[in-house]
DNA sequence: CAGTATCCCTCAAGATACTG
DNA sequence: CAGTATCTTGAGGGATACTG
Protein backbone atom coordinates (compact mmCIF):
# COMPACT_ATOMS: atom_id res chain seq x y z
CA UNK A 1 0.00 0.00 0.00
CA UNK A 2 2.54 2.44 0.83
CA UNK A 3 5.93 2.77 -0.75
CA UNK A 4 7.96 2.42 2.99
CA UNK A 5 5.55 1.03 5.30
CA UNK A 6 7.82 1.07 8.71
CA UNK A 7 8.64 4.91 8.20
CA UNK A 8 6.11 7.18 10.00
CA UNK A 9 6.79 9.94 7.75
CA UNK A 10 5.77 8.37 4.94
CA UNK A 11 2.40 6.90 6.77
CA UNK A 12 1.27 10.48 7.93
CA UNK A 13 2.12 11.81 4.32
CA UNK A 14 -0.35 8.98 3.51
CA UNK A 15 -2.50 10.75 5.58
CA UNK A 16 -2.11 14.21 5.10
CA UNK A 17 0.02 14.38 2.00
CA UNK A 18 -2.45 16.13 -0.04
CA UNK A 19 -3.40 19.02 -1.56
CA UNK A 20 -6.47 20.03 1.25
CA UNK A 21 -5.99 17.99 4.01
CA UNK A 22 -3.78 20.08 5.95
CA UNK A 23 -5.46 23.30 4.90
CA UNK A 24 -8.65 22.25 6.42
CA UNK A 25 -7.13 21.29 10.21
CA UNK A 26 -4.99 24.42 9.51
CA UNK A 27 -8.63 25.91 9.43
CA UNK A 28 -10.74 23.50 12.15
CA UNK A 29 -7.37 24.77 14.37
CA UNK A 30 -8.85 28.71 13.27
CA UNK A 31 -12.18 27.81 14.52
CA UNK A 32 -13.42 26.74 11.49
CA UNK A 33 -16.99 24.16 12.31
CA UNK A 34 -18.87 23.94 9.85
CA UNK A 35 -18.94 22.43 6.53
CA UNK A 36 -19.91 25.64 4.84
CA UNK A 37 -16.83 27.24 7.15
CA UNK A 38 -14.60 25.16 5.75
CA UNK A 39 -15.67 25.67 1.92
CA UNK A 40 -15.76 29.18 2.03
CA UNK A 41 -12.21 28.95 3.96
CA UNK A 42 -10.62 27.02 1.64
CA UNK A 43 -12.25 27.42 -1.55
CA UNK A 44 -12.11 23.61 -2.34
CA UNK A 45 -15.15 22.27 -4.31
CA UNK A 46 -18.31 20.98 -2.00
CA UNK A 47 -17.56 17.47 -3.30
CA UNK A 48 -13.95 17.00 -2.66
CA UNK A 49 -14.69 18.50 0.94
CA UNK A 50 -17.09 16.16 1.84
CA UNK A 51 -14.61 13.68 0.67
CA UNK A 52 -11.89 15.23 2.83
CA UNK A 53 -13.88 15.33 5.84
CA UNK A 54 -15.29 11.85 5.82
CA UNK A 55 -11.21 10.87 5.30
CA UNK A 56 -10.08 12.87 7.75
CA UNK A 57 -13.04 11.22 9.81
CA UNK A 58 -11.84 8.08 9.34
CA UNK A 59 -8.06 8.37 10.42
CA UNK A 60 -9.94 9.87 13.43
CA UNK A 61 -8.76 13.55 12.96
CA UNK A 62 -12.06 15.09 12.86
CA UNK A 63 -15.59 14.00 14.14
CA UNK A 64 -18.62 15.39 14.32
CA UNK A 65 -19.86 16.48 17.83
CA UNK A 66 -23.07 17.57 19.22
CA UNK A 67 -23.01 21.92 19.03
CA UNK A 68 -23.31 23.55 22.36
CA UNK A 69 -26.43 25.58 21.15
CA UNK A 70 -28.59 22.72 20.77
CA UNK A 71 -29.54 21.10 17.46
CA UNK A 72 -26.44 21.56 14.63
CA UNK A 73 -23.83 18.72 14.15
CA UNK A 74 -20.09 20.48 14.28
CA UNK A 75 -16.87 19.33 12.92
CA UNK A 76 -14.28 19.28 15.88
CA UNK A 77 -10.95 18.32 15.56
CA UNK A 78 -9.61 14.91 18.00
CA UNK A 79 -6.78 14.39 20.08
CA UNK A 80 -5.05 12.89 16.72
CA UNK A 81 -6.10 16.33 14.47
CA UNK A 82 -4.94 18.48 17.40
CA UNK A 83 -1.13 17.10 17.44
CA UNK A 84 -1.14 18.01 14.07
CA UNK A 85 -0.20 21.41 15.40
CA UNK A 86 2.84 21.24 15.43
CA UNK A 87 3.67 19.84 11.33
CA UNK A 88 0.80 23.21 10.60
CA UNK A 89 3.54 25.45 12.60
CA UNK A 90 6.33 24.37 11.53
CA UNK A 91 4.78 24.34 7.85
CA UNK A 92 4.28 27.86 9.30
CA UNK A 93 7.18 28.48 9.87
CA UNK A 94 9.24 27.18 6.23
CA UNK A 95 6.52 29.22 4.16
CA UNK A 96 7.27 32.40 6.31
CA UNK A 97 10.79 32.02 5.93
CA UNK A 98 11.13 30.78 2.41
CA UNK A 99 8.18 31.51 0.34
CA UNK A 100 7.55 34.84 0.81
CA UNK A 101 9.42 37.92 -0.28
CA UNK A 102 10.23 41.19 2.39
CA UNK A 103 7.05 42.81 3.18
CA UNK A 104 4.79 40.91 1.83
CA UNK A 105 1.71 40.83 3.25
CA UNK A 106 0.86 37.72 5.39
CA UNK A 107 -1.79 35.80 7.67
CA UNK A 108 -0.30 35.61 11.56
CA UNK A 109 0.18 33.43 14.38
CA UNK A 110 -1.99 34.70 17.49
CA UNK A 111 -2.16 33.53 20.73
CA UNK A 112 -5.91 33.62 23.14
CA UNK A 113 -5.45 37.20 23.62
CA UNK A 114 -5.30 37.87 20.50
CA UNK A 115 -1.67 38.66 20.55
CA UNK A 116 0.86 37.95 17.51
CA UNK A 117 3.24 35.59 18.52
CA UNK A 118 6.98 36.95 17.92
CA UNK A 119 9.15 34.00 17.66
CA UNK A 120 8.57 29.94 17.36
CA UNK A 121 11.39 28.30 18.81
CA UNK A 122 11.36 25.03 16.36
CA UNK A 123 11.55 21.76 17.78
CA UNK A 124 14.43 20.22 19.84
CA UNK A 125 15.26 17.84 21.92
CA UNK A 126 16.52 18.98 24.92
CA UNK A 127 16.96 22.35 24.82
CA UNK A 128 19.41 22.12 21.73
CA UNK A 129 17.47 23.09 18.47
CA UNK A 130 17.34 19.98 15.46
CA UNK A 131 19.22 20.64 12.33
CA UNK A 132 19.17 18.23 9.49
CA UNK A 133 22.82 18.27 9.97
CA UNK A 134 22.78 16.45 13.50
CA UNK A 135 20.63 13.72 12.44
CA UNK A 136 19.53 11.26 10.24
CA UNK A 137 17.50 8.46 10.19
CA UNK A 138 17.61 4.14 10.03
CA UNK A 139 15.52 1.47 9.87
CA UNK A 140 14.17 -0.79 12.79
CA UNK A 141 15.94 -3.67 14.19
CA UNK B 1 -2.77 30.93 -8.17
CA UNK B 2 -3.07 29.83 -4.75
CA UNK B 3 -6.05 29.43 -2.46
CA UNK B 4 -4.73 31.69 0.16
CA UNK B 5 -2.21 33.98 -0.98
CA UNK B 6 -1.37 35.09 2.57
CA UNK B 7 -1.19 32.17 4.18
CA UNK B 8 2.28 30.50 4.74
CA UNK B 9 0.93 27.05 5.66
CA UNK B 10 -0.83 27.42 2.13
CA UNK B 11 2.59 28.05 0.62
CA UNK B 12 4.40 25.50 2.17
CA UNK B 13 1.70 23.36 1.11
CA UNK B 14 1.94 24.61 -2.62
CA UNK B 15 5.33 23.51 -2.52
CA UNK B 16 5.63 20.56 -0.53
CA UNK B 17 2.26 19.22 -0.18
CA UNK B 18 1.93 16.26 -3.06
CA UNK B 19 2.58 12.59 -2.14
CA UNK B 20 6.66 12.46 -3.25
CA UNK B 21 8.07 15.55 -1.84
CA UNK B 22 8.47 15.14 1.45
CA UNK B 23 9.74 11.85 1.28
CA UNK B 24 12.18 12.65 -1.62
CA UNK B 25 13.44 15.48 1.39
CA UNK B 26 13.27 12.94 3.46
CA UNK B 27 15.59 10.91 2.12
CA UNK B 28 18.02 13.45 1.00
CA UNK B 29 18.30 14.05 4.93
CA UNK B 30 19.17 10.36 5.41
CA UNK B 31 21.98 10.63 3.15
CA UNK B 32 20.64 9.70 -0.68
CA UNK B 33 22.49 11.96 -3.44
CA UNK B 34 22.12 10.35 -6.64
CA UNK B 35 19.13 9.84 -9.03
CA UNK B 36 19.26 6.26 -8.39
CA UNK B 37 19.56 6.44 -5.09
CA UNK B 38 16.00 8.31 -4.65
CA UNK B 39 14.47 5.93 -6.84
CA UNK B 40 15.05 3.09 -5.03
CA UNK B 41 14.70 4.30 -1.57
CA UNK B 42 11.08 6.07 -2.93
CA UNK B 43 10.12 3.66 -5.14
CA UNK B 44 8.54 6.25 -7.16
CA UNK B 45 8.93 6.31 -11.13
CA UNK B 46 11.67 7.92 -12.84
CA UNK B 47 10.01 10.44 -14.99
CA UNK B 48 8.38 11.70 -11.24
CA UNK B 49 11.38 11.58 -9.64
CA UNK B 50 12.92 13.69 -12.67
CA UNK B 51 10.05 15.95 -12.44
CA UNK B 52 9.89 16.45 -8.50
CA UNK B 53 13.35 17.00 -8.66
CA UNK B 54 13.37 19.44 -10.93
CA UNK B 55 10.72 21.21 -9.11
CA UNK B 56 12.47 21.04 -5.73
CA UNK B 57 15.70 22.68 -7.39
CA UNK B 58 13.21 25.43 -9.05
CA UNK B 59 12.22 26.03 -5.53
CA UNK B 60 15.86 25.73 -4.33
CA UNK B 61 15.53 23.52 -1.83
CA UNK B 62 17.85 21.17 -3.47
CA UNK B 63 20.92 21.98 -6.02
CA UNK B 64 23.29 19.87 -7.62
CA UNK B 65 26.82 20.37 -6.53
CA UNK B 66 30.60 18.46 -7.52
CA UNK B 67 30.58 15.48 -6.13
CA UNK B 68 33.69 15.26 -3.71
CA UNK B 69 34.91 12.60 -5.65
CA UNK B 70 35.48 14.39 -8.63
CA UNK B 71 33.17 13.77 -11.83
CA UNK B 72 29.67 13.45 -10.70
CA UNK B 73 27.12 15.60 -9.77
CA UNK B 74 25.53 14.72 -7.10
CA UNK B 75 22.05 16.32 -5.03
CA UNK B 76 22.30 18.33 -1.98
CA UNK B 77 19.50 20.01 0.06
CA UNK B 78 19.43 23.94 0.30
CA UNK B 79 19.40 25.34 3.49
CA UNK B 80 15.52 26.15 2.70
CA UNK B 81 15.82 22.64 2.02
CA UNK B 82 17.27 21.68 5.31
CA UNK B 83 15.21 23.97 6.80
CA UNK B 84 11.92 21.46 6.06
CA UNK B 85 14.00 19.12 9.02
CA UNK B 86 11.21 20.13 11.55
CA UNK B 87 8.30 19.91 9.29
CA UNK B 88 9.81 16.00 8.70
CA UNK B 89 10.23 15.84 12.28
CA UNK B 90 7.16 17.13 13.28
CA UNK B 91 5.56 14.40 10.65
CA UNK B 92 7.57 11.43 11.90
CA UNK B 93 6.36 12.37 15.35
CA UNK B 94 3.02 12.12 14.95
CA UNK B 95 3.13 9.57 12.75
CA UNK B 96 4.63 7.27 15.25
CA UNK B 97 1.91 8.06 17.70
CA UNK B 98 -1.07 8.40 15.13
CA UNK B 99 -0.20 5.74 12.44
CA UNK B 100 1.44 2.80 13.69
CA UNK B 101 0.09 0.05 16.45
CA UNK B 102 1.85 -0.83 19.52
CA UNK B 103 4.93 -2.77 19.18
CA UNK B 104 5.08 -2.34 14.84
CA UNK B 105 8.02 -2.39 13.51
CA UNK B 106 9.13 1.23 12.37
CA UNK B 107 12.48 3.16 11.27
CA UNK B 108 13.75 5.65 13.99
CA UNK B 109 15.74 8.96 14.29
CA UNK B 110 19.37 8.42 15.14
CA UNK B 111 21.81 11.08 15.89
CA UNK B 112 25.33 11.00 14.09
CA UNK B 113 26.60 8.60 16.73
CA UNK B 114 24.13 6.21 15.62
CA UNK B 115 22.08 6.56 18.76
CA UNK B 116 18.70 6.45 18.80
CA UNK B 117 17.12 9.81 19.64
CA UNK B 118 14.73 9.29 22.75
CA UNK B 119 11.95 12.02 22.56
CA UNK B 120 11.67 15.16 21.18
CA UNK B 121 10.12 18.43 22.41
CA UNK B 122 7.75 19.94 20.52
CA UNK B 123 7.54 23.01 19.00
CA UNK B 124 7.03 25.73 21.33
CA UNK B 125 7.04 29.94 22.41
CA UNK B 126 9.69 30.54 24.87
CA UNK B 127 9.86 26.72 26.80
CA UNK B 128 6.12 26.24 27.21
CA UNK B 129 4.99 23.77 24.17
CA UNK B 130 2.57 25.16 22.10
CA UNK B 131 -0.92 23.55 21.53
CA UNK B 132 -3.90 24.30 18.97
CA UNK B 133 -6.05 25.03 22.02
CA UNK B 134 -3.85 28.36 23.01
CA UNK B 135 -2.96 29.54 19.48
CA UNK B 136 -5.05 30.53 16.65
CA UNK B 137 -4.77 32.45 13.49
CA UNK B 138 -5.61 35.75 12.31
CA UNK B 139 -4.64 37.54 8.74
CA UNK B 140 -2.53 40.56 8.31
CA UNK B 141 -3.59 44.15 9.07
C1' DC C 1 24.39 5.84 -14.14
C1' DA C 2 21.16 9.74 -15.08
C1' DG C 3 17.95 10.85 -16.89
C1' DT C 4 14.30 11.51 -21.31
C1' DA C 5 10.36 9.99 -24.14
C1' DT C 6 5.95 7.73 -24.60
C1' DC C 7 1.86 5.72 -23.50
C1' DC C 8 -1.79 4.92 -20.50
C1' DC C 9 -4.87 5.27 -16.78
C1' DT C 10 -6.85 6.55 -12.54
C1' DC C 11 -8.44 9.79 -9.55
C1' DA C 12 -8.26 14.44 -7.71
C1' DA C 13 -10.37 18.45 -8.50
C1' DG C 14 -13.70 21.84 -10.27
C1' DA C 15 -18.46 23.40 -11.62
C1' DT C 16 -22.99 23.09 -11.03
C1' DA C 17 -27.46 21.35 -10.05
C1' DC C 18 -30.09 19.15 -6.85
C1' DT C 19 -32.19 17.27 -2.13
C1' DG C 20 -33.55 16.72 2.94
C1' DC D 1 -27.41 24.88 5.92
C1' DA D 2 -25.25 20.34 4.82
C1' DG D 3 -24.34 17.82 2.04
C1' DT D 4 -25.20 14.37 -2.53
C1' DA D 5 -25.18 13.57 -7.59
C1' DT D 6 -23.28 14.13 -12.10
C1' DC D 7 -20.26 15.46 -15.57
C1' DT D 8 -15.90 16.97 -17.32
C1' DT D 9 -11.15 18.00 -17.26
C1' DG D 10 -6.42 17.64 -16.34
C1' DA D 11 -2.80 16.60 -13.61
C1' DG D 12 -0.43 13.02 -11.06
C1' DG D 13 1.34 8.94 -11.25
C1' DG D 14 3.03 4.24 -13.11
C1' DA D 15 5.47 1.17 -16.64
C1' DT D 16 8.67 0.69 -19.83
C1' DA D 17 11.76 1.57 -23.53
C1' DC D 18 15.23 4.38 -24.94
C1' DT D 19 19.67 7.61 -25.05
C1' DG D 20 24.23 10.09 -23.93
Amino acid sequence: MWTDPECPVARAVDVVGDRWSLLIIRDAMAGARSFTDFQQRTGIARNILADRLRKLAAHDLITQVEAPSGKRRVYALTEAGKDLFAVIVTLRQWGERHAFEAGEPRSVLVDEQGEVVPELVPVAIGGAPLTSDTTSVRGPG
